[in-house]
RNA sequence: GGCGCUAUCGUCUAGAGGCCUAGGACACAGCCCUCUCAAGGCUGGUACACGGGUUCGAAUCCCGUUAGCGCUACCA
C-alpha cells in the first residue's frame, strides 16, 4: 500500500488535562487519517514555558491511549524546535516582512487600559511604535529588548474552511502581531506553522477558537512561501448553559470519565457524535463504522452541549454489549478502590447479572460489591418504602422464601431449580410471586431493584442468601409464615 | 466596542428546493412485557429564531434583524 500523503496533527499544549474537547478534535483528526490511510502526528506544544508541566504530557498521552487514539508521528515536543522558529522569524526579518518592535509590554498595557477605559477599541499601531534606521541601531547596540512582530499585509486573508466554507478576513483589521518573544522564543502563530510546514502537516484540524488565528498563520505561511494546507474548524463544545465548557461545568477532563467507569469505546462514540454525524439515523457505531463513514463535510458548524446523561445512556449500551471477560478487569480496579475484599473469587457471574442494569463500570461495581459483601447493603428509600407498605406480609414472604429454600442443596443451586422451589412454595400458600420475591431481593441487596430473584440467589450463593434472608427476617416484627 | 462564526424539539442531530402536516436518539409521560428493574416494543407532547426577498414551490438559496458563542496577550 502507498503511503497516502495526507498528514494531520493533533497539538495540544501541556498546561492542564486532557479536555474533552481536545480529546474530540484529536479523535477527529485520527479518524480523518485512519479513513484517508493518512498520518496522525502528536505534537505537544510546551511553547509556555511557564504553564506547560512534564505530568500534563503524560496525563494527555494516557488520555489519548485510553481512548484508544494512536498516534503514527511523535510525540513531538515544540519548545525543542527553537533554533527553527527563530530561523524563520530571521528570514522574515531579512525580507522585510517582519520587524522589531521595542514597545515595552508596560507601555503597551498602559496604552490598552486607556482606550478600554474609554470605551474604544485597542489597535496596536505600527507607526506609532515605529523607529529610524539609527535609533533602531542605537537601541541594539544598547542592547535594549525588543520582539519581532509580522507585519501584517493589508489584504484579504480567506480560505475555504472544510466545514465552514469560504471564511474572509481583512489585514487591515488584524494587529502586527508578535512572532518572537524578546527572549527569542516564538510566539504561538509562528511555531504552530513553522512546525505544520516542517511536519508537512496537509490538513489543520481544530477548534473553532482558532478561527481569529487562521488569517495570521495564512499571512505567515504565504510569507514563508509555504503552501496552504486544508483548514478545518471544529464546533466548540459548550457546558449546558451554553457556555465554553470548563471545569465549573463539573468533569471535563477525559480522566474524569474514565474514573466515573465510562468504556473508551462509548466515549469514542459520544465525542464522534458532538459535531459530527455520519448522516441518517446511525447513533451506536463502531469505531471500524465512525472510520469508513468519517466526513469532513459531516462536520457540524455549530457548537453543541455536552450532554452527560446521554454519555452514560451510551456507555449503558456499550457495558451491556461487553463480555464479563473484558469488564473484569475495569470492575476489580473499581471494586479495589472501594476497598472489597475480592477473595479470589470469579466475579464474571456476577458482573454479567449486574451489567444490564448499570450505566457505568462504577454502578456495575457497587452492585458487585453489594453481592459480595453483606456489610455492603444500603437500604435505600424505595425498599424501606416498600417494607411499610408490606408490613407483616414482608416477612411473611420471607419466611415463605426461607422455607422453600432450605431444602435446596448446594449442588441445585441454580436459577431454574430456585424459580421453581420459589413458585410452588408461593402457589401453595396461596401468596402472589412478587410477594416473596421482593422481601427477597430486599433481604440480598437493600433495594428493589435487580436481576431476577432467582438469579439473585444463584449468583449469591446458597449459604450466603440464607444467611441474609434469615437476618433480615430476625429484624422483622412478624416472621411467622401464612 | 471591533472582527469572525452559528442559528431545526430541553439536548445531540437527519434534512443539501418539492419525498417534511419535519425523521431518529437522549430526557420526559403513558402502555405492553414482568417477581422488581433494565433491556425491548408501542404511544404521546415539544423544533425549522424573526422579517423581507428569489421561486410555481423554501427548514433548505440571498439580504437584513435579533440572539448566542468565539477571538481581540511578549497564552495556546
Amino acid at each position: 500500500m502507498t503511503a497516502s500523503p495526507i498528514r494531520v496533527r493533533f497539538a495540544p499544549s501541556p498546561t492542564g488535562y486532557l479536555h474533552v474537547g481536545g480529546a474530540r478534535t484529536a479523535l477527529f483528526n485520527w479518524l480523518y487519517a485512519r479513513k484517508t490511510g493518512g498520518t496522525f502526528v502528536l505534537r505537544i506544544e510546551d511553547t509556555d514555558k511557564e504553564r506547560s508541566t512534564d505530568a500534563h504530557t503524560q496525563v494527555i498521552l494516557e488520555g489519548l491511549t485510553w481512548l484508544g487514539i494512536t498516534w503514527d508521528e511523535g510525540p513531538f515536543f515544540q519548545g525543542a524546535d527553537g533554533p527553527r522558529h527563530r530561523a524563520d522569524a530571521e528570514r522574515l526579518l531579512a525580507d522585510g516582512l517582519a520587524y522589531r518592535c521595542f514597545a515595552t509590554p508596560e507601555a503597551l498595557d498602559a496604552e490598552r487600559r486607556v482606550a478600554v477605559a474609554a470605551g474604544q477599541t485597542y489597535r496596536y499601531e505600527r507607526a506609532r511604535w515605529a523607529v529610524s534606521a539609527a535609533e533602531e541601531a542605537r537601541r541594539l547596540a544598547a542592547g535594549d529588548p525588543f520582539v519581532i512582530r509580522f507585519a501584517v499585509p493589508d489584504a484579504e486573508l480567506a480560505w475555504q474552511d472544510a466545514v465552514h466554507g469560504r471564511i474572509s478576513f481583512q489585514g487591515r483589521d488584524i494587529d502586527d502581531f508578535v512572532i518572537l518573544r524578546s527572549d527569542g522564543s516564538a510566539i504561538y502563530n509562528l511555531a504552530v506553522v513553522s512546525d505544520d510546514i516542517a511536519m508537512r502537516i496537509t490538513h489543520v484540524m481544530r477548534g473553532d477558537d482558532h478561527v481569529s488565528n487562521t488569517p495570521k498563520q495564512i499571512a505567515l505561511y504565504q510569507a514563508l512561501g509555504a503552501p496552504l494546507p486544508v483548514f478545518a474548524h471544529v464546533p466548540m463544545i459548550l457546558g449546558s448553559d451554553g457556555k465554553k465548557l470548563s471545569k465549573r461545568h463539573g468533569a471535563t477532563a477525559v480522566g474524569d470519565y474514565q474514573d466515573q467507569g465510562i468504556l473508551p469505546a462509548a466515549m469514542r462514540n459520544f465525542l464522534a457524535l458532538l459535531g459530527w454525524s455520519p448522516g441518517g439515523d446511525r447513533e451506536v457505531i463502531t469505531s471500524d463504522e465512525m472510520i469508513e463513514l468519517f466526513s469532513l463535510e459531516g462536520i457540524q458548524g455549530k457548537p453543541a452541549v455536552f450532554d452527560a446523561v446521554k454519555l452514560e445512556w451510551m456507555n449503558g449500551q456499550y457495558l451491556s454489549h461487553t463480555s464479563a471477560d473484558d469488564l473484569l478487569a475495569p470492575v476489580q480496579r473499581q471494586l479495589q478502590l472501594a476497598g472489597v475484599e475480592l477473595g479470589g473469587r470469579d466475579l464474571r457471574a456476577l458482573i454479567d447479572s449486574a451489567k444490564a442494569r448499570s450505566r457505568t463500570v462504577l454502578q456495575l461495581a457497587e452492585q458487585v460489591a453489594v453481592r459480595l459483601d453483606a456489610s455492603r447493603i444500603v437500604v435505600d428509600e424505595k425498599a424501606a418504602k416498600l417494607l411499610t407498605k408490606m408490613g407483616p406480609a414482608f416477612g411473611a414472604g420471607l419466611a415463605l422464601a426461607l422455607q422453600a429454600l432450605e431444602p435446596v442443596g448446594s449442588a441445585e443451586w441454580t436459577p431454574d431449580r430456585l424459580f421453581e422451589a420459589l413458585k410452588q412454595a408461593a402457589e401453595t400458600h396461596g401468596v402472589k410471586l412478587g410477594d416473596a420475591m421482593q422481601p427477597v431481593r430486599v433481604a440480598l441487596t437493600g433495594v428493589t431493584v435487580s436481576e431476577p430473584v432467582n438469579e439473585l440467589l444463584a449468583v449469591v450463593g446458597r449459604d450466603e442468601s440464607l444467611a441474609r434472608i434469615r437476618a433480615s427476617l430476625s429484624r422483622t416484627a412478624d416472621p411467622t409464615p401464612s
